[in-house]
DNA sequence: CTATATTATATCGCAATACGATATATCGTA
DNA sequence: TACGATATATCGTATTGCGATATAATATAG
């Protein structure tokens, strides 16, 4: 499979609450694993907590299906914990979390159609579905 | 539990994709199993196919958490096929179902947040958040 | 200096769930 | 009357989320 890294991101959607997190978390820069706990808390305003078995059980099915790699460089070389492992998104990676997020935007129109968002109205895709 | 009917719908969240599809197929009109496929293939455009172990699992969970209710009344009289068992959402289902669109339109919104969705921007609801 | 809280990763076992397979039966129609 | 589509139900397996538990390094307070 060297030629054929082309896996259909479609493949692996719908992504679970957990995965969907861990890998927003690593959307704009690379992260530990506690960091992403701590992104996602953060961004989720509290309501999403990943617990350790969840997260490391989904980083160790991530790194797996090549969705995310470790990365051997520190942030940060001073303040330089040797406990720390980083992971960053492949490239296979973010086109999943594309997907994922276009297949969202789909069920988001989808609600839309059915009046569950009272008041609320998306704007179309330059490119028109 | 008379009084205290009022569960929070948030903890039903978030939504696995078979049950967010079987909500959603009920949310204009009572269906049958069957019936909840077939529209969830229709709507989907063929991406999302619930296989009969998936589906009427779920259903029973459903009716356990009283998320759906089946019904007796048979929509078409002379129409009438036996086997035929129809469901439509409780008011919690109906709860649950909102606030899982909310939920997805705040995904939408980290997503847009995070430079996933080019070219797309949603329009803040009227109340604000 | 030392005790304690926080940071950080890892694993185990249980429960919930999706799904393919299989079964059974009815309905419509050729 | 045979056959495909409709319709519901259940079983076993694999995956996954999650609480609990363990271990250890780092930072900080006393």
């Amino acid at each position: 499979m060297t030629e054929s890294e082309k896996q259909d991101p479609d493949s692996f959607l719908p992504l679970s609450q957990p995965v969907f997190h861990i890998l927003m978390a690593l959307a704009d820069e690379e992260r530990h694993g506690y960091g992403i706990m701590q992104e996602v808390k953060l961004r989720t305003d509290g309501q999403v907590h990943l617990v350790p078995g969840t997260l490391y059980g989904a980083i160790k099915r991530l790194l797996k299906q090549k969705l995310i790699e470790e990365t051997d460089e520190r942030s940060d070389p001073d303040l330089n914990d040797e406990r720390r492992r980083y992971y960053r998104l492949t490239e296979l990676g973010q086109r999943v979390l594309h997907a994922e997020a276009a297949r969202l935007v789909q069920l988001v129109e989808q609600a839309q159609a059915k009046q569950l968002l009272p008041g609320w109205s998306p704007r179309p895709m330059p490119g028109g579905r």
